[in-house]
DNA sequence: GCCGTTTTCGGCCCGACTGTTTTCAGTCG
């Protein structure tokens, strides 16, 4: 019984049910149901096939005899009647305005009832005729909102990748840190736990003067315009094009609100529930017993009342970080301190900016004590592939500068793209010469999941391989991973003894962290590198090791945390 | 739709803010 659907889409297919269900007027609970269900399968570390294929589904905590029922049916056959019955009994165009802010699926439900509202278009030009007057609980702000939000859609997209946030979240945190009167100021949210993609930006303040802060933040040069301001949270438009939320709390809250609105919601949701096992009521403004405040410090204290280790930010999806800081078990998370070198790195040579001297200058700035060079190969002639006379040219130059300063190493290596037969497009006396192979895929996206789990398998067992590239291809927010069965894949690596990459571009953060654990079990090791076209690049490790962090990984995970002598044994040996 | 050391029925996290009301419903996180 192979599957004939992605468990990605089955996610989405839960998620849109919960949805379905709201704008339908169903038990809120119900729709919880299917949220909930949606995340358990996100952060399964079990292939969901194989879960279903041995009964094992209904003994995942959230999902019962309804929920393994319809997921059974869309393993097995790639559809769900219940679904599709729901979707056709719901306009489309409902779903779409769930995404416009202040509008939520009772508002929506009253539109598509009272003025057969069915689509965006047809809600824009009812705001612009002043119909949406006429409903109880709906007035000419909420009108104008509307508009507004319509406008939004269109011109912005829902959510961010965390550079672009960080980038426009900094200044604002390092402003409210400068101000006269804030005691401490944190990030907080999704940016805060590290995440790939963020819809807004959270931040947390204390201050014994909420009020004034309020005011000054809400007036501050990046602001667009103020979306709604009161005593303890204001919530912005910046000019770079996404929402910033301020929440301002008392320094002696400040601890309990971090930690809140830090989240994630299942974080947040759990600790509950564990603080009620103690007796004890959690809630964003302390720990309280009997009515009484117990207090914290800072956020370990908030973890150490509940009789657990601290937890750090990334940790915080209700994934196992709870259980694992209750019983000492806490990762010591892979950090930037810890990396001595990085791979991937183009040069000038094919489709790089920088020139090799500049990578290695800049390298050795950053405190590192080697790089791999891995400009792409001859069949990437878009970008500029080397052919096996121009490699032979790199690796003089990369002997010259080794000899010139011992001190660093410089490891000549390739980006290899993998054919679309799992083949790498190098001869075997060139792929030789390399110290490292990452092998790649560049081309022919779009076969089937089989063939690319087959191409992706051959490359794996190529003696040449030494990492594999961004594993699924995805681009955040822009291209869909191709079609694998990646379990598979991290198998094989494991079995062939391979490492993955853990891109650290922004735009890709490929390997996923929801995988990296399974990786990590497996006793996969990953590589976080730059992939970087200029010498500038390599500051996008700390995107990759946030993920790292964020999939649980340790130092000894991590192959860049090698010293040079050691990395050179570990490539020699991965050679033989 | 899920769950159970108080429960197989009746709960399910909970508080702030907005806009529309004149005491509250809906939305959001």
């Amino acid at each position: 019984m192979a599957s004939s659907i992605p468990p990605r889409d089955i996610i989405r297919i839960l998620e849109e049910i919960a949805l379905l269900l709201e704008l339908k007027g169903e038990s809120p609970f119900k729709s919880l149901a299917y949220t909930n269900a949606a995340r358990k399968l996100e952060t399964l570390e079990e292939d969901l096939d194989g879960l279903v294929r041995r009964g094992g589904l209904k003994s995942v905590r959230g999902i019962g005899d309804a929920l393994n029922r319809k997921i059974t049916e869309l393993v097995a056959t790639g559809r769900l009647e219940y679904y599709e019955t729901l979707k056709a009994s719901v306009p489309q165009g409902l779903l779409e305005m769930l995404r416009i802010p202040g509008l939520g699926p009772r508002k929506i439900r009253a539109l598509h009832e009272k003025l057969s509202i069915g689509t965006l278009g047809e809600l824009e030009y009812a705001c612009m005729e002043n119909r949406l007057l006429e409903l109880p609980g709906f007035g000419a702000r909420t009108q104008q909102k509307i508009l507004t939000g319509i406008e939004h859609l269109k011109r912005y997209k829902e959510r961010h990748l965390c550079s672009e946030a960080l980038e426009a979240a900094e200044p604002l945190l390092a402003e409210l840190r400068g101000r006269a009167g804030v005691v401490s100021a944190s990030l907080a949210g999704s940016l805060r736990r590290g995440n790939e993609t963020v819809r807004d930006i959270d931040l947390v303040a204390a201050s014994d003067d909420p009020e004034a802060l309020s005011k000054w933040f809400a007036s501050l040069d990046g602001v667009e315009r103020v979306v709604a301001r009161g005593a303890t949270k204001v919530s912005v438009f910046l000019k770079a094009g996404i929402n910033a939320d301020l929440r301002i709390v008392s320094p002696r809250e400040y601890p309990f609100a971090l930690h809140h609105f830090t989240g994630s919601r299942e974080h947040n949701t759990a600790m509950r529930g564990r603080a009620r096992q103690l007796g004890i009521r959690m809630n964003e403004y302390g720990l309280f017993r009997d009515g009484a405040l117990l207090p914290c410090r800072n956020e370990g204290e908030v973890f150490a009342t509940l009789g657990l280790a601290w937890v750090p930010p990334e940790l915080r999806e209700n994934t196992g970080e709870i259980e694992a800081a209750a019983t000492g078990e806490m990762p010591s998370l892979v950090q930037m301190e810890d990396i001595r070198g990085v791979f991937h790195i183009h040069t000038t040579a094919s489709d790089g900016s920088s020139t090799l001297e500049a990578v290695v200058e800049a390298a050795k700035g950053l405190g590192l004590e080697y790089i791999g060079i891995a400009d792409h190969s001859e069949s990437a002639f878009y970008a500029g592939g080397l052919t096996p006379e121009d490699v032979r040219k790199q690796h003089r130059a990369i002997d010259a500068l080794n000899r010139r300063d011992p001190s660093f190493r410089v490891f000549k290596g390739i980006e290899a793209d993998i054919l679309p037969d799992g083949r790498l497009d190098y001869d075997d006396a060139t792929l030789e010469s390399f110290d490292f192979v990452i092998a790649a895929v560049h081309s022919n996206f779009g076969m089937g999941e089989a063939e690319m789990t087959r191409r992706l398998l051959r490359a794996l067992a190529n003696r040449h391989t030494t990492i594999l590239a961004h594993p699924t291809g995805r681009l955040l927010l822009a291209r869909e991973p191709y079609s694998l069965d990646l379990e598979r894949v991290i198998d094989a690596a494991a079995e062939y003894g391979k490492v993955l990459e853990l891109n650290a571009n922004p735009h890709r953060l490929d390997l996923d962290w929801r995988r990296c654990k399974y990786a990590k079990r497996q006793g996969v090791r990953i590589a976080v590198n730059p992939d970087a076209h200029h010498a500038d690049g390599l500051a996008d490790m700390k995107y990759g090791l946030n993920i790292a962090r964020k999939g649980w990984l340790e130092a000894p995970d991590v192959i860049n945390c090698m010293g040079m002598r050691e990395m050179e044994a570990f490539l020699a040996r991965s050679k033989q």
